[in-house]
RNA sequence: GGACACCCCAUUCA
DNA sequence: TGAATGGGGTGTCC
């Protein structure tokens, strides 16, 4: 993260994904925070997985940011989480390699997650699902929507 | 299941359970008919689950069986229902885990029903809750009103 | 083997 | 409407 001594934005972010079958149709959602004031973000595809929604709400939220922000990012998702706070790195030394020595899935969203990362001060929160926090919830049910609108 | 070439006696059986709160107090019925001569049994469980009940009434029902018999035994509980008939199997191979690899809940009331299993020849037998079928509608009133009796 | 998430089904309830 | 008791599965990583 570049501008380290410089003061940045805040904002927080709670973003969550959801899909229908596993794979199946998808939907993600994200509430943008800055000054009290809320954004909204939504968004639908019609084969996707569960995990493809999760890394995406986090990469549309971060792609609204106009400048550089220091960023609270809230997501259920340790595949999210800990990918970009612990693998990561492991990840880019070993080519895009898992343990197994495959290539990693969805390489391209976990790249552009890293260019994201690179642009603003991100700290990756993870929270548990279910357990009664209002933005995730809320976020739970816009992801929901968004499949039950396109469906219909 | 033994005697594969004896001829047995046959026995149909409608067994259901009820749950308050569930967890919380618990009733279960069982209606056997044998020459077409009807047999209830019932019981009641001051701290329960609604899947122990439907558990239960089935145990309860083919304990009352003196011989090997050949049994149709109809629930509508998929839990109890494709617990013998598909789960159980998989169950013993992978010692008593489910597919999260978790150890199976109930399980000395599964072992209970899988010895009983190999006593009888019995036909599992799902039906859907509520659409009618007078014999498990009867076992519902029975099993709520072992709760409405002990609550009192 | 572990973890998180996403879903499907039935039942029991409030 | 929503929650609990239980099972089946996939998506992904370590």
């Amino acid at each position: 993260m570049k501008n380290e001594n410089k003061i940045l934005k805040e904002v927080v972010i709670y973003c969550d994904g959801s899909c229908k079958g596993n794979p199946g149709p998808g939907g993600w959602a994200a509430i943008l925070i800055y000054r009290g004031k809320r954004k909204i973000l939504t968004g639908f595809a019609k084969e996707t997985t569960n995990n493809i929604m999760e890394l995406t709400c986090a990469i549309k939220a971060l792609e609204k940011l106009k400048e550089p922000c220091t960023v609270a990012l809230y997501s259920d998702s340790t595949y999210l989480v800990k990918g970009m706070t612990e693998w990561m790195d492991n990840w880019k030394e070993k080519g895009w390699k898992n343990s197994k020595k495959k290539q990693i899935k969805n390489l391209e969203l976990w790249q552009q997650l890293e260019r994201l990362a690179q642009k603003h001060n991100i700290y990756w929160q993870w929270l548990k699902g279910h357990e009664g926090h209002p933005e995730n919830e809320e976020c739970d049910r816009l992801a929901k929507y968004q499949i039950k609108k396109y469906i219909k």
